[in-house]
DNA sequence: CGAGTTCTGGCCTGACTGGTCAACAACGCG
DNA sequence: CGCGTTGTTGACCAGTCAGGCCAGAACTCG
């Protein structure tokens, strides 16, 4: 009965998300993501609300599709261990180096706005914690595959090497060359990570 | 000959500065600088130009400062490790986490505007590649004084201990409590800075 | 065809943005 | 005491901000 919608809601939320994502929260004007989507304003508004709720609905699915997605890398990654090493080296795996620069919308989110913006800082923590238990399962997987050393704590190690994928991300941020990244990130993980044979 | 100044240019960047750090770039204003500074705008303007020329003075003169006091430390310490554990268990050492949770300035701005603003990302990366250099300086001598096996590259560990510090930083800025803080920190220590006794 | 419902896009507002400028004030020198 | 130089002030600018609002369009169902 209703007169249906003109957008998918999903590409509207994916063209602003990159929007966000490039010039940052407080940066990004209405007239911005209106322009993105090529929605009125009145559209906008309707549908999502306001810019804060809009920001906050983009960054969930951000966080989530990358949970998800990592969640698959490890359930069809031949061993473990090459999914945590895959998880440091990301941000070095690009060729330009340009998505390296760009960084991470949820780092770059958290940084900018969790002091003036709870929910996003809960949002923040709610996603490390969840990407920290995959690679505490990871680090056992890799334990029981024999590609680490048996000695290590899961649970512990797994947040040391999120703050190394984070420090990675935030060198990645000013510019460094791919190259360099990738050897910072290769340093941290020969370390984090034993293999069994070294003790 | 000229009439003098009534402001004393230090205590305002100081001033300034606390601004930028609690807000970040985009969302303060001139008139926020210009209650926080006592300041009118045409004197602000004429002593330090605009905006972005103002938070670019402040940002050098904080990193320059943070630079200084790590050298200081460094000099200092008894042992360097202690140095070295120090540094990356910084942004733990808050009993109540507000200073945590606030984070480093610099990597809040590198976060927000490194892609925006070329500028902000180079003097991220002089402050980054300086912080290095300390802490190569730091493990090296901690290497002489047997606190560290002596087989670790302190060029290459040097990244990866600060790419772990800005880890810890990003966690903190969730609202991770500085308990959990102080321990991932701790995990990160002990295995980028092996003892001696451990091969 | 008409009633009901939702969507759409643009207009409006009024507050605030960063930045400029001209008038005025305070000082040292001659 | 002027005079030149610089600092200070506040008014002012054009432009942008987020957000509210509404008249009309597009649709379905009866």
């Amino acid at each position: 009965m209703p007169r249906p919608r003109e957008f998918d809601e999903e590409c509207v939320v994916a063209a602003i998300r990159e929007v966000f994502w490039d010039k940052g929260y407080a940066a990004t004007s209405v007239d911005d993501l209106m322009r993105a989507s090529g929605l009125g304003k009145g559209s906008l508004y309707g549908a999502f609300g306001d810019k804060h709720r809009l920001f906050l609905r983009v960054l969930r699915e951000y966080n989530d599709t990358n949970d998800r997605v990592l969640r698959e890398r490890l359930a069809s990654a031949s061993r473990a261990v090459h999914f945590v090493r895959e998880f440091v080296h990301g941000p070095s795996r690009d060729s330009t180096g340009a998505s390296a620069q760009r960084g991470c919308l949820l780092a770059n989110s958290t940084a900018e706005l969790a002091t003036s913006m709870p929910d996003v800082a809960a949002e923040a923590r709610r996603s490390y914690d969840a990407t920290a238990e995959i690679l505490t399962e990871a680090i056992e997987r890799a334990r029981r595959e024999g590609d680490v050393d048996p000695g290590v704590d899961a649970d512990q190690v797994a947040y040391a090497v999120l703050a190394a994928q984070l420090g990675v991300v935030a060198l990645g941020r000013t510019g460094m060359g791919v190259g360099a990244l990738a050897s910072v990130a290769e340093s941290a993980l020969t370390r984090l990570l034993p293999s069994p044979g070294h003790e």
